[in-house]
DNA sequence: GGATGCAATTTTGCATTCATTTTTCCGATC
DNA sequence: GATCGGAAAAATGAATGCAAAATTGCATCC
């Protein structure tokens, strides 16, 4: 797991994996794509600097030619802005941006709540079940980080199970651009809610055991929208960018 | 506005408006870009055909490098698929495909429900009002083209008074995917509802000039509901795809 | 000492080129 | 007559080349 401490250096970090060896079948495109846009989401360069060409076909081994190809889509996924003969530059997400990224992600995990209850099955509330569980031992024990991967992981299942790629292509994509606000946001204004959102999870469990399509949209959109006030708290606490 | 008939060509259209004048500051990739999905959106190329990159040079009057990375963007749209070593097509959409794209603009529009309560104007609500009558005009004239088009206003409206950029720029994709639905679709399945579709538009307004978000987000994803409904049957009415 | 002007260097945008892969075409075979 | 095989043609994926723009470095001037 990336740190913050390497985060914004100059120099970029040795090749993760510069592979000499190229794959005879490989869509060379499509997999620069993938390693670059997690290079990015993972916070290796810093908010607003520079994405350098030439220094990145060095790391992968490629020419500039696939990897502006990447850089095209990353800027349309809106991952990175695009100057007219200046470059491309990580994008800085303002509160703004952020807070728009949470309202989305709320709307579609409503959504995805309501789509869930019409087709999730008995295994499938069970797996989440679980995990909830799991979640609520972590809790208990106030370990941050695993409560936060369970949480996590209950939001994927549910994406899961509305059954809609549509929905679930969407859903990854806006949570990878939220993704590089976690190292920036300060964790503490997220304990203070913590107890709430447990409940709001045990709440929305409930709706979905009942398959309350339109109780688990609604519990979902607020679950977000307060998770949403206490990111914008925390980042207004720590960084007024 | 382009017809059916000329849709799925294999030759393609006269160029439109193929500039022999290279503009100086004018960043070629985006110009391509946009010209390209308008031009597929239109359903210039037909459903599966192959997107011919030498045709398009030609058309566009550019080389393939920006060409070729328009089709990246384009790919990670979801507007066309791009086959390892086989070129690009135009993405078929299965009936699953319109399906889950109309459930989620269901669940953005009714996130931009919930949003433009918090925050549209009155003069906002005053203008809605305003195409809401002028659509009612053309649904007793029984004109469908012009009904149609007050009715896109209206929820281009709402999303705007969601004040989420975001939130309009993912709307505005996903509606381009489906536009070039609709000149596939057989329409008189959508006249069965063209009453009940007034109806909630009436229920919609209502809600929005009391800042009812979760009754208007609620509504919305109803009424989108009920337009899947309507489009899915008319397509099975038409075309098994 | 700091601001300004200008040339050298770097970077960007796009065209062109090259190696592979795929498709097409055409004759041989059954 | 249909099918298979293989060479020719075309298309694709990526690298390289080149002109225009931006950045940098440095000397000059105030």
């Amino acid at each position: 797991m990336s740190s913050l401490s390497d985060a914004g250096n100059m120099e970029l970090d040795a090749q993760p994996g510069a592979e000499p060896v190229p794959k005879p079948g490989a869509p060379l495109h499509g997999e620069v794509l993938t390693r670059l846009r997690d290079y990015i989401v993972e916070g290796h360069i810093a908010d607003g600097a520079r994405v350098p060409e030439r220094q990145l076909c060095d790391m992968l081994g490629i020419s500039r030619t696939p990897l502006r190809e990447a850089l095209k889509v990353l800027a349309a996924e809106g991952l990175i802005d695009l100057l007219p003969n200046r470059g491309a530059r990580v994008r800085s997400l303002t509160v703004k941006d952020i807070s728009d990224l949470c309202d989305v992600m709320g709307g579609l995990e409503s959504l995805a709540g309501r789509l869930a209850c019409e087709r999730i099955t008995d295994e499938e509330i069970a797996q989440i079940e679980q995990v909830h569980y799991e979640m609520y031992r972590f809790y208990l024990r106030k370990d941050l980080p695993g409560y936060f991967h369970c949480n996590q992981t209950i939001h994927e299942q549910i994406v899961a199970a509305a059954r809609n790629d549509v929905l679930a292509v969407s859903y990854a994509s806006f949570a990878s651009r939220l993704r590089r606000v976690r190292y920036s946001a300060n964790l503490d204004k997220q304990r203070d809610r913590w107890g709430q959102a447990m409940r709001e999870h045990e709440l929305i469990l409930d709706a979905l055991r009942r398959r309350a399509g339109e109780e688990i949209g609604d519990l979902l959109f607020r679950h977000l929208r307060n998770k949403r006030m206490a990111v914008l708290e925390s980042l207004e606490a720590s960084d007024p960018a």
